[in-house]
DNA sequence: AACCATGCCAACCGCTGTAGA
DNA sequence: GTCTACAGCGGTTGGCATGGT
C-alpha cells in the first residue's frame, strides 16, 4: 500500500511564489512558529503543499539569510567541506550561517565545479585531473564506523569514502558519548545529531617517515581520520582495547567527528 | 529584431529516516 | 514488529535572464 500523497495535488498551486503567497506564509510563520508543514498551508490560507511552504520559507523567506553572492573564504570553506562531506548539502550548509543547502548546492553546479575544473582538480573526487600518480596519492578517507562488542573501535574502510560513511560512524561514536557525561552530544529532539564544536580544518603534511606502509615519495594526504577510539579521541591513555594504532600511522591530520554538526 | 545557446536559480519530485500508534 | 504520517534531503527540472550570432 503505497503512501498518500503530501497533498492534494489538484488544489494546489504550484510554480513561482507571489508576493500575497510569501507575505502569508511570512505572517503565519511569525505568528505561529514553524513546523507541522502539512497542516500550515491550510491553516495559513495557502493554496500550497506543505513540502512547498516549507522550502519557500527556508530557502527564501527566512529572516536569517544571507543574500548576496558567495564570498572567496566561504567558496574555499565549501571546497574544503565538500571535499570532506560530499554532497550532503544540509551538512555543508549547516557550517555557512544564512546559506541554504539549495543555494549551495546551486552553487557549487555553477560556479565551483567550474572553477575546480578550471583549476585541474576533479570536483566530485578532488584529485588532480590527468594525473594518475598524483591522484592515487591524495587521500581523502572515511572510516565507516563499526562498533564490536568491547567498546568504540573502528574498522577501516579498504578505498576512500565520502561522509555518507563518517555520518554513519557518528551514529555508532555517539553509542558511548551518550552515556559519559563529559562527552555527550545534543540530540536535537532525538533526530538530529549535533556536535556545536566541529573543527573541520585539514592539514596537508608531508609523509609520516614514522610509517613503513607509507611510500616514500613526496605524497600529499589529507587524511581524515575518524577512527579513534573513545580514550584517544578523549586524550586519555590507550587502553587495553585501543586499536588506534592500526590506522596505518596516516594521522597526518584529525577530523574530530565528535564535533560534526548535522542540522 | 529575431533566434538560439547557455547560465542561473527557485521549485518540484521522489526517496529515506524517524516517531508514534 | 509493522504500518503510517511526516520532515527533511539530494537530484532534477523548468523558466527566466543574458549574451552571442
Amino acid at each position: 500500500m503505497g503512501r498518500s500523497p503530501c497533498c492534494e495535488k489538484a488544489h494546489t498551486n504550484k510554480g513561482a511564489w507571489t508576493k500575497e503567497e510569501d507575505d502569508r506564509l511570512t505572517a503565519y510563520i511569525k505568528a505561529h512558529g514553524e513546523g507541522c508543514w502539512r497542516s500550515l498551508p491550510k491553516a495559513a490560507g495557502l493554496l500550497r503543499c506543505g513540502k512547498s511552504c516549507r522550502l519557500r520559507w527556508i530557502n527564501y523567506l527566512r529572516p536569517d539569510l544571507k543574500r548576496g553572492n558567495f564570498s572567496d573564504e566561504e567558496d574555499e570553506l565549501i571546497i574544503k567541506l565538500h571535499s570532506l562531506l560530499g554532497n550532503k548539502w544540509s551538512l555543508i550548509a549547516g557550517r555557512l550561517p544564512g546559506r541554504t543547502d539549495n543555494e549551495i548546492k546551486n552553487y557549487w553546479n555553477t560556479h565551483i565545479r567550474r572553477k575546480l575544473t578550471s583549476r585541474g582538480i576533479d570536483p566530485v573526487t578532488h584529485r588532480a585531473i590527468n594525473s594518475d600518480h598524483a591522484a592515487s596519492n591524495i587521500t581523502i578517507s572515511f572510516e565507516a564506523a563499526q562498533r564490536d562488542d568491547k567498546g568504540a573501535v573502528f574498522r577501516r574502510d579498504a578505498e576512500p569514502t565520502k561522509v555518507a560513511a563518517a555520518a554513519a560512524a557518528i551514529t555508532h561514536v555517539d553509542h558511548h558519548h551518550r552515556s559519559n557525561p563529559h562527552h555527550q552530544m545534543e540530540w536535537g529532539q532525538g533526530k538530529a545529531l549535533k556536535c556545536p564544536d566541529l573543527n573541520l580544518d585539514l592539514c596537508i603534511s608531508p609523509p609520516s617517515h614514522e610509517d613503513p606502509m607509507v611510500d616514500t615519495k613526496p605524497v600529499v594526504k589529507r587524511e581524515a581520520v575518524v577512527g579513534l577510539c573513545f580514550s584517544c579521541s578523549m586524550g586519555l591513555p590507550r587502553s587495553a582495547d585501543c586499536k588506534c594504532s592500526s590506522f596505518m600511522g596516516l594521522r597526518t591530520a584529525m577530523l574530530d567527528f565528535r564535533s560534526i554538526e548535522m542540522k
